[in-house]
DNA sequence: CTGAAAGCGCTTACAG
DNA sequence: CTGAAAGCGCTTACAG
């Protein structure tokens, strides 16, 4: 059977207080006893029992992170950083997914509650979260990416308003006007303000605002094909932005296949700097979140809180978007 | 502070023990009295402990998935599936991350093991896997993808071997010669048996094998460039075939850069549907592994092994890959 | 500088 | 059909 504290605490002739208390810096120890306790540890192979510690101080290690879907472009590169930070720090990873939708988000929450996760990183659906303001176990919680409805926490987000601001003013410049913009899931924070952004724009430049010029769709490749085929019903329609990289290759299918020249007749930018976005037909114009950044930020920050839980306000951490022109636009 | 299921108990009427059991089923419990603890669980808002249960019982119900990396193109949708699956179990998903270096790979075994997931699914990492054999606490493992060297277990994994064979056969009967292979990671199976596939068609049709139309580099856009220009070396070069997505992305990156026509000049196909592989320029041939169903199977064959510990004999199950031809091959 | 011992919240073998 | 009670392996307040 594997080795205990206690046989540990045997082995090298002190309590399991002391063992304990090597094991996880909580007290001093005599620089000489714990020599013995670490051979003993290496010696008997002894690996500590988390359920039987999370038992006792309600402290598990595990950090629960709560995404749209593991493929989504989004939280896949962030979920790489943040996976590495928690595991320097001798975090585990617990994933789940929301698919968007609250309720579901709700459940997993639960399920985060019983897996006793010492906090969560989430990527918050659409939906009122005044629900984690309720919660009986108080946990940190960082939201990335989005802000959550009627909750407030530390948020690590992108400058969406001023990147897709200038995004639309500089189409404007080159002389686009009728922009239309292929929108995901409805009430994602981000997603509103890279439309609010859009509109400054067009009442800074004097243009007109068109509601047909935002077409709606999930954020995959058919909704971004059917909500271009939408836009295209648009007169004079001469560039699109699309807000998810899934809707972006939709829109390039579509526009392929109405025989619509890029950048000729329409002009395509996409938020979400892809891999492909250089090898697409023709290569994408995109914005660039610093997703590798972002996870990290955001994990930090959640340790942070993890070691100092009176900490001061709740942060709300902007990022810069970067736009990479490529052929499209 | 959250009820315990002592508080359920008293609630109800019951001793802990039946409680226990209404939650997991492990006896018979009369009808009423079900209703009444389970009211009782309602009106109490009790969530179970794991931490507490998990010392008693050894089973927490996690499960270890370990992946290149979670960004990887074929983790990130089998483990989509795999996450629905679990979930729908009652199971929560670990992810760790190997990044291809047995070292960290055993590393990561140790985290699951001191996490004490009750299961693994694995993408192993070249190089012994003996050392799984040796763990003290003997957990199920599956492995996806590829087969672990020196460690028989449940796999499941591509029809490697016929899928390149078929591809390779077909390039050569549409009067290709000189197919190049831009390969990842040394020493990962999936990738040795598409060479094994594709020097078993050069055999079959009496075509020389060019050691130097084998050009590794990791799995990576810039591993698929270098490897491709390393390629253009060979004279002739008239097909290259890239056995991971982002090495495709760098051999398209790399053609156009060398002004190369494809398919007119070199014809192009890859491992690995991804989706942009419609829209790339040119759109590229590839080979489509069933990722969403391989993580079921691999999902629901974990679950059967904890369900039933005592079972019979390890099985390899090999999934058919689809090539879906495009305009690159 | 360190130990003895209580107790975290469950599961489960024993008993009836 | 159900209960009393031991005990899983830690952490931690108390004590010296």
């Amino acid at each position: 059977m594997a080795a205990t504290i206690k046989d540990v605490a045997v082995y090298a002739g002190v309590s399991t207080a002391t063992v304990s208390h090597v094991l996880n810096g909580t007290r001093y120890v005599a620089e000489s006893t714990q020599e013995r306790v670490k051979m003993a540890i290496k010696k008997l192979g002894y690996v500590p029992n988390i359920s039987a510690s999370g038992l006792r101080s309600n402290r598990t290690k595990r950090i629960g992170m709560l995404v749209p879907s593991i493929s989504s472009f989004f939280s896949v590169d962030i979920a790489d950083a943040v996976e590495q930070v928690l595991g320097k720090n001798g975090y585990q990873l617990v994933i789940a997914c929301s698919h968007e939708d609250i309720e579901r988000e709700k459940k997993q929450m639960d399920v985060f509650t019983y897996q006793q996760v010492d906090g969560v990183l989430m990527f918050p659906a659409p939906g009122a979260h005044g629900y984690l303001d309720e919660m009986v176990r108080k946990i940190p919680i960082v939201f990335l990416d989005r802000k959550a409805s009627g909750c407030e926490r530390d948020v690590i987000i992108g400058e969406n308003i001023s990147a897709s601001y200038d995004l639309v003013m500089q189409m404007l410049e080159e002389g686009r006007r009728r922009i239309g913009i292929l929108n995901g899931t409805e009430g994602v924070s981000a997603l509103e303000e890279r439309i609010e952004g859009y509109r400054k724009a067009l009442t800074v430049k004097g243009v007109e605002f068109m509601p047909e010029l935002i077409q709606n769709g999930n954020s995959t490749i058919t909704g971004g094909y059917e909500a271009t085929e939408a836009l295209l019903e648009v007169k004079g329609l001469d560039a699109i932005i699309s807000l998810a990289p899934p809707m972006t290759i939709g829109c390039l299918k579509c526009l392929k296949r109405y025989k619509r020249k890029i950048p000729g007749d329409i002009a395509v930018a996409g938020f979400g700097d892809t891999e492909w976005a250089d090898i697409a037909d023709p290569p994408v114009t995109t914005l660039r979140h610093p997703l590798f950044e972002m996870g990290q930020m955001a994990a930090q920050k959640l340790l942070n809180r993890l070691e100092q839980p009176e900490q001061k306000e709740y942060e709300t951490i902007r990022v810069p978007l970067e736009l990479i022109r490529r052929v499209s636009f």
